[in-house]
DNA sequence: TCTCCCAGTGATATACTGTATCGTCTAGCT
DNA sequence: AGCTAGACGATACAGTATATCACTGGGAGA
């Protein structure tokens, strides 16, 4: 079952309507391999045949990473893109060369975290960790 | 000495000049305790007698931030804002009730992201960490 | 299979955030 | 005091995102 068959039968089986605009959406993020945004993918369509408003754009990526089909990245340039991921709690490792993103679990993060919420007696609910610098092969190619 | 006055300074010993929007908005920044936006300081500038241009606001920020003496923090709405910080490495902790916001110095994360950037491969160049949660006064005041 | 209803669409207008431009002014050096 | 480049501020502009609203078509129920 493909990463757009599983979205689409969550999106149905929560109620959500099967459309054009999310079906052709949906295979068209999976071209990309680095974090794009919804003004990316809204040009990138236009080139195409498929023709969809951009209401229509941002409010399916929206739905998108509410159901954390898709995730948010700041991308170097302060903008915030887009990567496909799977659901369940994920850091970024986004590269500053090629814009690729690696993804991890950040186990340890949350041992760090809950003794740090201890000693300041806060009660931490969610948290955000990105990391930017250069991935493998972009070292490769650079040197 | 006073932040702003350590400001001032700095500035000066790096041939900027201080001037009197500079001051302005330098003595205006210390009234907040929770993180704020350019828009939210020009606004709230307008309301005094202090007549700042928009551009110089938003330079005047860009300018504090260059030099760490202020700090962007991604606030839950989606919005950056920026808080009044000691230069150095720095994380957040936000809080969601009175967006007040606790620093940290992340010590032991440096060696969680040294350790995965082996695993991986990935020559990380720098990161950003950021917790959401309640505060202590919050939660006091909330139960 | 047909019908109907409303979630979803898309064109457009609008809001918001930040940057670029450019003539004017002033901090601070000489 | 005079000079000059850094800074200012009014305005225009660019980019990103949301609001509006008439319409369309997905899909459930008959």
């Amino acid at each position: 079952m493909s990463w757009s068959e599983q979205v689409l039968t969550e999106l149905s089986a929560e109620g959500h309507r099967l459309t054009g605009p999310r079906r052709q959406i949906l295979e068209y993020i999976l071209r990309y391999t680095a974090p794009f945004t919804a003004e990316e993918l809204l040009a990138d369509l236009h080139q195409t045949e498929v023709q969809v408003g951009r209401a229509t754009v941002y409010r399916t990526l929206e739905l998108l990473q509410q159901h954390e089909w898709l995730r948010l990245v700041h991308r170097p340039e302060g903008e915030h893109g887009y990567v496909v991921g799977e659901p369940g709690h994920q850091h970024h490792l986004v590269c500053r060369a090629c814009g690729k993103v690696t993804m991890f679990e950040g186990c340890e993060l949350e041992t760090l975290l809950g003794g740090l919420a201890e000693r300041l007696h806060f009660r931490i609910e969610s948290h955000w960790l990105e990391a930017l610098g250069v991935c493998r092969s972009c070292q490769v190619a650079g040197s």
